[in-house]
DNA sequence: CCCCCCATCTGGTCACTGTCCGGATTCAGC
DNA sequence: GCTGAATCCGGACAGTGACCAGATGGGGGG
C-alpha cells in the first residue's frame, strides 16, 4: 500500500514541491533535478513535467507560492517595521522560496501566476510604506525600506553576516538596524562624546 | 591563421571567463555550460576543465574575481555613503560577477583563492564603516549600509525596482536613499493618525 | 447503470552536458 | 637541442531535460 499507490498518485505535484523545497534549501537550486524529484514520489521519470511542464515551470511555480506566502505575511504586519521583521522571518523560515524568487533568470517570465502573485506582495509592500510614511511622494522611502529588509536577509541566507550577527536573533539584529536607520540620531550626528 | 591559433590557445583562461561573463549576463549562470564556452573559443570540449578543473571551479574564479574588483572600487571611495554608492555601481557594471558572487550553492565553498578575495573586499567596507562611524561598536551600522546598499544593487538586478526608479540614474537614487536615512528627520512616530 | 472522455502517469528515445581518461602537441628551461 | 611539464585533443560514460505515443483509471453525461 506504501510504495505504489496505485496508478493515480492523488496529490504528486504537492509531493514534488516540497521535494524540490527540500532539495533546494540544502544544495541550491543549481542541484535540483526533475528526475531525481520522480525518483523521489516513487514515479516515472516523465511525471512532474505533466503538472509543471518544465524546469523552469516548476521553479516558477514555487516563485509564485512564494510571493503568495510573503503577501500573506505581509498583510499581517502592524507597522512598517514589523513589515521589515516579517520580511526578514520569511526569507529565514523559507528560505529556498526566497532564493528562487528573485533569480528571474529561472522563471518563465511571463508566467501569468507569478506576475499575479508579484503584484499582490508589491500591493501588501506598498500599503505598508504608504500608512507609515507622510510624505508626497513614498516611493523613495518604499525603496529604502525594501532594500534595506532585502539585502538583509539576502545576506542573511548567503552566510555573509553569520560573523557580524553571531548567535542573536537575526529578527531582533535587525529590528535595531531600522532602529538605528530610521530614528537615528536627528540632524547631525550628536557624537559619541 | 585566425581561427584556430595553433595547438596553444594562448590566453585560454581568459577567453573562457570573459565568454562565461557574456553568457551569464544575458542568460544567467544556469545558462552556462563549459562545452559551449569551449565551442566558442574553438578549443576542444575537454579545454576549460584543464584551467578551472569544474564547473563549480569556473564559476569559483568568476567570484573571486568579482570580489577583487569590488574590493579595488571600494578602496577607492572617499565616503561611507561614496563606498554604497560604488557598490551599487559595481553591481551594475559587473552583473555577472555580483549574481556569481552571491550565490554560494555554485562555489567551492573552501577555495582559498575566494575565501581571501571575499576577506579583503570586507576588510574595504569595515574601513569605510568605522572611518565614517563614531560609535563603539560599528558593526550594526557596518550591517546597515551593506544591507541598504547590497538589497538596492540585487533589487536592481532581478529587475523588481524598475518601475519605481523609472529612468532616473540609480546611483543618484541610492545617493537621495541615503540621504533620507541617515540624516532623516529627527524621531519620529510612524503612526499615521 | 454504463460508457466514454480526459487528466494523469508510463516507458522509450534523443540530444546535450559534466567529468574522467589516455595520448598528442608544444612551450620553456637547461 | 633535449627533456619535463603545461596545455590541448578525442573518446567514453552516466545523468539530465524534453518530447512522444500509449496505457490507465476516475468522473461526469447518457
Amino acid at each position: 500500500m506504501s510504495s505504489q499507490r496505485a496508478y493515480h498518485h492523488g496529490d504528486l505535484r504537492r509531493t514534488v514541491l516540497t521535494a524540490a523545497l527540500d532539495v533546494i534549501r540544502s544544495d541550491g537550486p543549481a542541484a535540483l533535478s526533475l528526475r531525481d524529484l520522480a525518483r523521489r514520489a516513487g514515479v516515472s521519470h516523465a511525471a512532474p513535467a505533466h503538472h509543471f511542464k518544465d524546469r523552469a515551470g516548476l521553479l516558477t511555480a514555487i516563485a509564485a507560492e512564494g510571493f503568495d506566502l510573503l503577501a500573506a505575511t505581509l498583510a499581517d504586519a502592524t507597522d512598517l517595521r514589523d513589515a521589515g521583521v516579517h520580511y526578514v522571518r520569511f526569507a529565514m523560515e523559507h528560505p529556498a522560496h526566497f532564493q528562487v524568487m528573485f533569480q528571474p533568470d529561472l522563471h518563465h517570465p511571463e508566467d501569468p501566476a507569478l506576475l499575479a502573485a508579484r503584484t499582490r506582495a508589491g500591493d501588501r509592500l506598498r500599503e505598508a510604506v504608504t500608512e507609515a510614511v507622510d510624505e508626497d511622494d513614498p516611493r523613495l522611502a518604499g525603496i529604502a525600506a525594501w532594500s534595506l529588509a532585502h539585502g538583509f536577509a539576502t545576506l542573511l541566507l548567503t552566510h555573509n553576516l553569520t560573523a557580524p550577527v553571531g548567535d542573536a536573533a537575526p529578527e531582533d539584529v535587525f529590528r535595531s538596524l531600522t532602529g538605528m536607520l530610521f530614528t537615528a540620531r536627528s540632524a547631525h550626528p550628536p557624537a559619541s562624546r
